[in-house]
DNA sequence: CAGGAAACATACCTTTAGGTCGGTATTTAC
DNA sequence: GTAAATACCGACCTAAAGGTATGTTTCCTG
């Protein structure tokens, strides 16, 4: 039995990276564990070794990957900001970069899966719009603070409109070929933004 | 053997009924052929008489079932409308009703499925959101004639920001337990429809 | 009312799914 | 340095997947 160097942490990181890949793709459903351990160039016997099963596999990604990645894509970013201008720039740095396969996309394939919705899976992926929401709401927050944005608005409302639009956005315009209706949703975000400013008087 | 009678409009119908219980709840990947004609009371025999495979078998679904509910929910009322309200008392009656398993979140769920992105199942789900924002577009260009509608909105993009903001929310709020924010959504999308508003000077 | 076509049912086939099990190689602990 | 624990491989198991093949029954047509 040919057996490489055991490397326990790197072998679960090269299972959650193959798991990256498949989920992102393919989905929950639609991901196959023994192609999973065929691109990570593993055996079943590593996957089980690790992880008890795939529903834990998937929660266990969604926790120790995707929820970052979300994490430094949308929220991260906006830690310190309180301006629209910040909140419209990122949306055009992460609009022009979305493409299937990526977390955003991927964070939003997965939580349409209806079978993730109320078991173990939908809480995981509830927690991370939580966070997402969590993170605009407190930029909208501070803005109304400095009074940069209309005291007017309510800032949790609007955080979960704009996540829903952003996650609406990657199932809409999936195909490489709806690059312009991306543009077009991008455009009318702006213009909402814009919105919520707080006027001088 | 016993066999009822011979109805093939009626059978296929049926398969087509089941076809919805199963694409909209499980998703394309999720759903098994078997369990599809277990509910439906029949056998493969009469599934695979009707239908070649499973992706045709989706493809026509969407095409008879799917993109006629999706026209019924959200396109027929706005047919002749021009105004805002009507745009908007239609999103709280949709809103309100919104549940898994219904056409808007299975249109949605199967949009985000990846393998359905670039095939003719893509090509399918994408006319009906296409057709969707046509008839939202359609609304806004008669608001904007009538002058109820601000002269600068534009029309095609302002539809796409829509149709992805309410397919979004059908993602980002599958759980029961986000009906609150749902609602906040809907609350956000209200305040932003205003916005298209043509004020009287 | 015969015969052929259409509408199903039943049984089965192949592949693949998720998952298990025993063994072997490697580490770790003493 | 040896024993026990860990990491991993490879073969395998069962169930279920999509789909086929061949029936048998009903219907339609002449």
């Amino acid at each position: 039995m040919i057996q490489r160097k055991k490397q326990p942490q790197l072998t679960r990181q090269a299972i959650l990276d193959a798991a990256g890949g498949e989920f992102s793709h393919s989905g929950y459903a639609g991901t196959s564990l023994g192609r999973l351990v065929a691109t990570a160039g593993l055996t079943k016997g590593a996957l089980f070794h690790h992880f008890p099963d795939k529903r834990t596999l998937a929660k266990i990604w969604i926790e120790e990957r995707l929820a970052s990645a979300i994490e430094a894509l949308w929220m991260t970013p906006l830690e310190h900001a309180d301006s629209l201008e910040s909140l419209r720039n990122l949306c055009r740095l992460r609009f022009s970069e979305l493409a299937t396969g990526d977390a955003t996309s991927a964070l939003s394939a997965l939580a349409a899966e209806d079978p993730a919705a109320e078991d173990l899976l939908g809480r995981v992926l509830e927690k991370i719009f939580d966070a997402w929401r969590g993170a605009v709401a407190g930029l909208l927050e501070r803005g109304k603070a400095a009074g940069r944005i209309h005291r007017s608005i309510q800032p949790a409302a609007e955080a979960a409109f704009l996540v829903a639009l952003i996650a609406g956005v990657t199932v809409t315009t999936k195909s490489p070929r709806a690059a312009e209706t991306r543009r077009a949703c991008l455009s009318s975000l702006e213009d909402y933004l814009e919105t919520l400013r707080n006027l001088p008087t």
